[in-house]
DNA sequence: CTCCTCCTTTGACTTAGGTCAAAGACCCCT
DNA sequence: AGGGGTCTTTGACCTAAGTCAAAGGAGGAG
């Protein structure tokens, strides 16, 4: 990316969107442009945290690895959104590991440059604490989704993932994309892809959801929104 | 509190100690310190965010409500720690809601003021963050904790506990105080009373652990460890 | 076009752990 | 000392969901 547009880019990002324009450029020229391939690591769980990044094109898993090799997926990143920042705070090691789940360009800002801007702008630490706000938030709720069942898990990503796709049109009819494989969507909410199937068949035979492919219309937003907080299927009923 | 000795205090604590004598002193005058008893609530799920505490004396647990009324703790706090914190840096609601576990006093810290120290003070927000981030990496843990079965988790609680309470003392024979009570350490892990119950009996049987009353005395640490990463009981036989 | 690989679904089985219920144990309070 | 309340343990039962295995499907590479 030639460095003008950088800028231009950069300021869209919340967390920088404080930034005054020279601050933006020195960012801009710290900054490491990557292009990574499906199933590249950028990261490991314990890896020592040099930095964070940006994603611009393409889609990141961040996740833990258990002991025994399973993995548990913390979230996917979307173009236009920052992750492991937690790299900024604190000088040791990433807590989670990060792959490309397909052909990707990343933005690499580097700790000790970052830091060097923080210190001069408090209004740019105010900007990384809102982004981290957000990410407590997201975490919070992923923890609590843990107590439920799996249907009112995938019930929930359903919700969030039309939220995000289309704010605008969450109603009856709505169509969500998956934009992940449901092995990956398995490991997000927790559980593993046979189960997770069988959650989309009890939600499709109840009339709640249609399944074709990777595309999901949402056939009944109301009852949806009962079992992703956490009502069983028969409850819902009628 | 005399004024004081709230400034030697409030410098202790690793978020504050990078604050010059009169930005403490600001501090110091800008706080509220209110008692509560048992039971008490000091702030719900959902509730406007005016601001973060420190906990000075006793014991406040902040946790989730799900749907169903059952709840989930997720961390206690005890004197020396700061809690809340998320309620500096988005307007808007605490995630969580807090409540006295036991007869307690605690420090406020109102936002309005807190975000004047920070925007002079860009040390300070560093401090903050590293708060932060070390409260992102527990919380990661705890998450990879879920997918682990209750005797692990149990073991790896205690052994947080103990590491927590004579870091210096972790060897076998060490002894561990249940400092809150078991249907509280069960929500804590996720789970319930009764099942926790059956953990520790586990855990017992094994020779790993001694319990008597609130107390627990370690047997065998490394086969503690073992259970903690995951292992299962007769895994880690012989 | 066809093979190969990866993803998804389905089936049969097992089990951890939640539910419900009841009985101890302990503590505080009067 | 008696009695109510809370916490803990134990038992019997049941269900959600994980494991293992195999069969379809769909897409890519040659």
């Amino acid at each position: 990316m030639e460095k003008g547009k950088m800028v231009e880019y950069l300021r869209q990002i919340p967390m920088f969107s404080a930034l005054k324009r020279d601050d933006l450029g020195k960012l801009a020229s710290m900054t490491v442009t990557r292009k990574i391939r499906k199933g590249d690591t950028l990261f490991r769980d314990g890896d020592e945290a040099k930095g964070f990044y940006l994603l611009t094109e393409g889609r990141v898993k961040v996740f833990k690895t258990a002991a025994d090799g399973r993995e548990q997926i913390l979230h996917f990143i979307s173009p236009g959104e920052t992750f492991a920042e937690v790299a900024l705070f604190s000088g040791s090691t990433y807590p989670a590991g990060a792959q490309a789940l397909e052909a990707s360009e990343v933005i690499f800002f580097p700790r000790a440059d970052l830091l060097e801007i923080v210190e001069k702008n408090p209004q740019f630490s105010l900007g990384i604490m809102a982004g981290f706000a957000r990410w407590v938030r997201q975490f919070n709720s992923l923890l609590s989704e843990y107590t439920k069942a799996v249907p009112s898990r995938l019930a929930g990503y359903l919700l969030a993932e039309a939220l995000r796709q289309q704010p605008s049109a969450l109603a009856d009819g709505a169509r969500v994309r998956l934009e992940v494989n449901k092995t990956e969507i398995a490991s997000l909410l927790g559980t593993i892809s046979a189960t997770l199937s069988r959650a989309f068949a009890l939600l499709r035979d109840a009339g709640i959801i249609e399944v074709s492919d990777r595309e999901v219309v949402i056939r009944d937003l109301s009852r949806l929104r009962d079992i992703a907080s956490g009502m069983s299927l028969n409850e819902s009923e009628g």
